[in-house]
DNA sequence: TGAATATATGAGCATATATTCATATAGGAG
DNA sequence: CTCCTATATGAATATATGCTCATATATTCA
């Protein structure tokens, strides 16, 4: 290993595993721009509520995502920069093959 | 969905599918800045010969890494400038975590 | 041609993971 | 407090996937 060790190694490979799912990229995608609930993602991407929710938990938890609460309903957006580039770039790269 | 159809969704967690892997990270990432043989790559990182051609495979099949016969030796490189891109982009995010 | 080396591949196994279903939790409205 | 809505969560299941082992293929060299 040259450059990097295997801790970043499996970081970066946990990371881009959660990119790696449908329903999740469905999700970054429906969020790019706006902020929305649950229920309303789910609508949108054609899920389950729970799907969504489980979905939602992961990229919460590796900070792909964030919320706010509002009474009862919680809206999430993307949490971070990178999340929006990498997608991007994913895009990209699919757009040139 | 507002920006992407189903297929290119796919394609895109397709992709980011194949980042999502130790093994095929390791890859890319000892593949950076140089080309090596698919013993050499097993040696480095420390995986059996045959897991690595398996991983090749998947690598060449998804057009993130290309390569050059040399006789009985075949030399594997990283196919593309969005796969460094991409891979360099995840450093970033985790680095930043 | 035969042996040695480099790589690829198929089967089988073990593990990971995404979904569904049922249910729990929690807040707001009446 | 009770009902309703929004979300989360746990168990079970089905599927995907990465590895190993054994073997096949292909090329070089003697």
């Amino acid at each position: 290993m040259t450059l990097l060790d295997e801790d970043k190694i499996i970081d970066i490979s946990e990371l881009f595993k959660i990119f790696g799912d449908s329903t999740r990229i469905k999700i970054i995608n429906i969020l790019i721009d706006q902020e929305l609930c649950v229920g309303d993602i789910a609508d949108k991407i054609n899920a389950s509520q729970s799907a969504v929710s489980h979905q939602l938990r992961i990229l919460k938890t590796n900070k792909l995502v964030k919320y706010r609460k509002e009474g009862n309903t919680i809206y999430y957006s993307l949490d971070d920069d990178h999340v929006k580039k990498i997608f991007e770039l994913g895009c990209e790269h699919v757009n040139e093959i």
